[in-house]
DNA sequence: TCTTTATGGTGAG
DNA sequence: TCACCCTAAAGAT
């Protein structure tokens, strides 16, 4: 669960079902985090929430289970005492009355005390968040006109947290994919209208990836794609992962190339290298 | 039983 | 930009 739409319904799941409850037992499977078990077991939890691709579970008395999963980490909310997944390594655990919270495969953990939060390496980086209430496409546009990011590719800044948090491959080439615009250009080379597309598009993109569970594609073209039979994974994405595909939008052939590093897709025809 | 790949991230040069 | 770290599953041998 990679990106911060998949961060933070899991966040929601976990919130629904431990938040303001008692953790009976705390288990942290890294020796270095072994003492902290007994200092958490017995307090209430405040409540569960999501930063970017950063879960912080939060419990009274100002501490702060904080956790990312990288590519590998899964959170699981099961009845208490059912049986979890025994092919992957349980990192972390909160047992409450009714729920189980399970932190698998997860190797980056830490408890912190709250003042700590926002002086936390990966988190004092973080730009705004897409799903977080009250950013608006026009703070993004001025945000990646700002000389810190203006001249750097639009791929590279997608992937950077420091420019919007949550944001990770998938939504790289989705975004950009539906703002029209190639991933080489830089918010320098856009005019201000395509600024604002971008930055709406950002926004938008990752919230419906959030509300539907992993889909950007548009509706209109999901509903098409399913009843012609395609699978989830075959029409969740417009161009991400549809290697040697045509574009459903103007039928030329897809591209995936190295973008910053990380493979990225994109059309040629609908995303011209240069605007005009 | 290898090697590769992955929706991620860091630090060095 | 690259090497490297993390872990698990898929693919190649």
């Amino acid at each position: 669960m990679p990106e911060g739409p998949e961060i933070h319904r899991a966040a929601d799941r976990l919130h629904a079902a431990i938040a303001r409850r008692k953790a009976q037992g705390v288990f942290f499977a890294f020796p270095h985090l072994e003492s902290f078990a007994s200092e958490l077991t017995g307090r209430r939890i405040r409540g569960v929430e999501a930063r970017g691709k950063a879960m912080l579970v939060r419990f009274a008395g100002d501490w702060t289970v904080f956790s990312h999963n990288q590519l590998y980490g899964r959170w699981l909310v099961v009845k208490a005492g059912s049986l979890p997944d025994t092919r992957r390594s349980l990192r972390f655990a909160i047992y409450t009355r009714e729920h189980s919270a399970l932190l698998y495969s997860a190797s980056e953990i830490a408890v912190l005390h709250d003042g700590e939060i926002d002086r936390h390496p990966y988190l004092a980086r973080l730009g705004p968040d897409p799903l977080a209430p009250g950013v608006g496409p026009a703070a993004v546009a001025r945000r990646a006109a700002t000389p810190r990011f203006r001249r750097r590719s639009w791929a590279s800044l997608l992937l950077d947290q420091s420019f919007l948090a949550g944001v990770g491959n998938y939504l790289r080439s989705e975004i950009l994919f539906f703002a029209g615009i190639h991933p080489r250009r830089r918010p320098a080379d856009c005019s201000p209208p395509e600024l604002q597309t971008l930055a709406r598009a950002a926004l938008d993109v990752t919230r419906r990836a959030y509300r539907t569970g992993g889909i950007t594609n548009s509706s209109d073209r999901v509903t098409k794609l399913r009843r012609q039979g395609f699978a989830f994974r075959q029409y969740r994405h417009a161009v991400f992962g549809r290697d040697a595909e045509e574009c459903w939008w103007c039928g030329c052939g897809l591209r995936r190339e190295t973008l910053a590093g990380r493979r990225g897709y994109f059309c040629p025809t609908c995303q011209p290298a240069t605007p005009g």
